[in-house]
DNA sequence: TATAAAATGTTATAATAAGTTAGATTTGTG
DNA sequence: CACAAATCTAACTTATTATAACATTTTATA
């Protein structure tokens, strides 16, 4: 059955355009990350992608049917999914988990396992992504869609976000600065994440460190409001001491 | 005896797909592994499977009940673009238009223009294909996604769409006869489509043929909810009759 | 019922795929 | 530039699946 396998694989690679062999050994994990590494060089023979260090990337029809969204996500593309690999711990069956909108979050839904646990999002690109395993179950809320990041806002997203449990919520910000606190770019989004922080049991915030010492428009949090913080490396020693102050645990 | 057995392995195979040799000899757990594989060389030779190491896959029009996404996708391609291309006429700057979760209405999301005009809809695949202009304002449900047709259903998925204007609905069935009407698989998508029904000023069915005389659990609407039927083609006069009867516009 | 022919089962062996490990290569970082 | 970490490659081992040869059972028919 490899030859069903090798179709699948290239399918999942010419949807996405490029992918990273970590996202593969969690979506085809009934396989050996050398069974990838051999499929991966039977299409690269037959001319349908090219191999590339820690991946691959699909040639032919150019990404047809990928939003231009994904072209920002190649940004700091490193950073994001060592953050994922973090993140991806928390989350264990039988759990309700929060997925954000956002290139960060959309890496760590391509990292997490097939087992039965709910998740509820506000982006449909990320519902889709999770959508492709079979086991968990995948809510999200409506709204009105915001093509610079892919969320959906507003009041039915408030009303439908209002009813739900959530054990573990994943957020990002657009800044985060000391004195501004976590920022994003528009109010009803700012609105959505502050109505999380208040449902979630554990609030974990993503943020790569490019994201520091930036401040838009509307804060939606401060340090004191969430129990996690993942990047990618270390924070400046102010930072650290913040958030150790408000009782956040640094990853 | 044997030819019995390989009908009901050609039937099997066919509904499938593709199968696995494990699962064939649980299923045809009477006969030994050894005659599965002569029966599957035999439908080989006949020309109805192709065999691969671990299981076979079968040729031709796949008649599965219901077959997984990506494979319905294929199916009838033309048909649907034939269809979505009479339907885009429908759509006007500054309307309100709804596409129901299907791969027609997908077809259909793909061939409208860029221009201003709200865009609901109960599938996240068919919101991230709408968002990729710039004009069209991009709103959906919220709910829980079927994975089989990447519908959003359920209670918040009601109480969303209870609250939108819609001029044009564009719905689609799973199975339309003359006696059970226009069906679908699911109790929560019926409920959904017969929402829109009710808030719509003009519905308008997309339906190849293909979904004639076939009829699923639950009936969502009859002839008479709605304006327009578009298909690829001719329909059967005893089907034209009962349209034309009930008001309904054959495209 | 006896017998030949066909179908099925059994077993052994070959072919292929997948897993494992160790070592080579590349990349990032101080 | 040198070191450590990550990634890739290649060789070898194990497991799975296919084939072939032969034995047994079933079926059809005189």
């Amino acid at each position: 059955m490899n030859s069903v396998r090798r179709e699948r694989l290239k399918k999942y690679i010419a949807e996405k355009g490029i992918v990273s062999l970590k996202e593969l050994t969690t979506i085809f994990s009934d396989v050996s990350l050398m069974t990838i590494h051999r499929d991966l060089d039977f299409l690269e023979e037959d001319g349908k992608i090219i191999r590339m260090r820690g991946g691959a990337r699909y040639i032919g029809e150019i990404s047809a049917h990928e939003p231009s969204f994904e072209i920002r996500e190649v940004e700091n593309r490193k950073a994001k999914e060592q953050i994922a690999e973090k993140a991806v711990r928390f989350i264990h069956s039988g759990s309700s988990v929060f997925f954000d909108a956002g290139t960060t979050t959309m890496a760590l839904a391509r990292l997490i396992p097939d087992d039965s646990f709910s998740v509820i999002t506000s982006a449909p690109n990320i519902a889709l992504e999770v959508a492709r395993r079979t086991n968990p179950t995948v809510s999200m809320c409506g709204g009105t869609l915001n093509r610079s990041n892919m969320t959906l806002s507003g009041t039915s997203a408030m009303e439908m976000l209002e009813k739900v449990n959530i054990d573990v919520a994943f957020l990002v910000c657009t800044g985060f600065s000391l004195e501004g606190g976590f920022t994003c770019g528009k109010e009803s989004e700012a609105d959505v994440k502050n109505l999380i922080i208040k449902k979630a049991r554990t609030v974990i915030m993503l943020m790569d460190r490019s994201k520091l010492n930036k401040m838009l428009p509307f804060t939606f949090c401060g340090l004191k409001d969430i129990n996690y913080m993942i990047c990618e490396g270390e924070l400046p020693p102010k930072v650290a001491e913040a958030a150790a102050k408000a009782g956040v645990q640094l990853l």
